[in-house]
DNA sequence: GCAAAATTTGCGGGTTCCCGCAAGACAAGA
DNA sequence: TCTTGTCTTGCGGGAACCCGCAAATTTTGC
């Protein structure tokens, strides 16, 4: 049994390594890749079905990197192992699973022994192990309330990478009106229209202000844009 | 000599520890704290003159945790010590350091023999020092090439937070139009205009699509906007 | 299969944004 | 003092945004 580590600080790395190597006597071979590309690379040549992944590294990050690998052998086991539950992580995940995957996802923070937990669950169990926490997550951007749905948070992206209504319009194939319609869905979701009187009067350019909001709330993060920037460059063959 | 050490990472703060311990024979305590408040707290209590400070940590994050202990003692060293040299970071400890205070930028990913000098240039030396990266990311910040003048800076921030022109000016005590024209020269600065042909016509929001290219340069951040924000509303008073 | 509910679309208008043009304001230098 | 350059401000207009209203369409539930 083979095991591919991809995570870019040595420290935690070599950390996992020795998680691996404690928590699955059954692993004989333990690779390590220092950023995304190489992960790819590694699980490609080494065939390796059982992965433990860092989301956010420089040059490519886990869920692109995760996403090439469940591409190429979607029975891959990946445990994603990250610092942060930002809901625009999670959703990322999600978005890439296949159908029928086995996948964990827990946060640094967890103690070893929850993270050999994870180990042994999702590599020789075959569950799927989510932290609480992140579970926590997950059901919020779920439930209605101030969820966003999927139609929603495409928009939200598109609005985010500076697109006009019009070409917005044009990338969905939706009228103009439609698109307006969902960004007021959004604006609403989003709480835009708080206004704590005082100063400038609290105004507001609402298309800008729901962005930041969904910034600060890390519904949306810095990846989630690279990653919606790379798709809209390739989308028009550039 | 005391040193305290304010990181959320477990395994980095060992690391940090041990490096401190073994770089400072002349220091007799090594304090420890997990996040930006306790950090505060610590510094206040313990008097602590030398620190080493992670950027971005949940809770409160260096910037915040530093300029508070600097206001408080504005003699007290500061190495910060983190993962990532976002113009944004290195611009937000830039405009926090005090009046001849001595401070060093380091990142993570630097060797021990290097982490090491700068524990003693800093602490011991009263050098500042600051990694090569680093520097390359504060010369370009100044190159009025594409780097934007603190006056742009701001303005994006406004921007960014999601606040009409109308607002801005009221709150910078500008005319409309001159606004306006600052939007201009971000808008330039920032490449704002290019359209590469193919696909929806590349139709940009020109405000939207400044903010997503700063953040895609990482001239903003998450903590970045997180401080814009916080100070919005201690402006009015909320 | 049909009625209720949710989405999509068009129209119209009020507001904000984007920006060219040109007239003041202010500082530096000949 | 006069010039030159940079910065600010006002005016005006075209384009984009925000959104209420209502008809057309699709989806959902029974």
């Amino acid at each position: 049994m083979k095991v591919l580590i991809v995570e870019d600080d040595p420290l935690h790395r070599s950390y996992l390594h020795e998680a691996v190597r404690a928590a699955l006597p059954e692993c004989d071979t333990v690779l390590e890749a220092e950023n995304g590309h190489v992960g790819e690379v590694q699980a490609r040549q080494s065939r390796a079905e059982h992965v433990v992944m860092d989301l956010q590294m420089s040059e490519r990050n886990g869920i692109e990197a995760a996403r090439t690998i469940w591409r190429e052998r979607p029975d891959t086991k990946i445990l994603f192992w990250s610092n942060y539950s930002d809901e625009a992580y999670v959703r990322g995940v999600a978005r890439i699973v296949p159908e029928g995957a086995t996948y964990g996802y827990v946060l640094k923070s967890t103690s070893d022994e929850r993270l050999k937990l994870a180990l042994r669950g999702v590599f020789i169990e075959s569950q799927c192990v989510i932290d609480r926490e992140v579970r926590g997550i997950q059901q919020k951007s779920l439930g209605t309330a101030h969820g966003l749905s999927d139609a929603e948070y495409e928009i939200l992206v598109d609005v985010a990478l500076g697109l006009t209504d019009k070409a917005i319009a044009q990338r969905k194939k939706l009228s103009l009106r439609s698109v307006q319609n969902r960004l007021q869905q959004l604006y609403e979701k989003l709480d835009v229209y708080e206004d704590p009187g005082n100063g400038p009067e609290g105004w507001y350019n609402l298309r800008m202000r729901a962005v930041a909001v969904a910034l600060l709330r890390k519904v949306l993060n810095a990846s989630a844009l690279e990653r919606g920037e790379r798709e809209l460059r390739s989308a028009r063959g550039n």
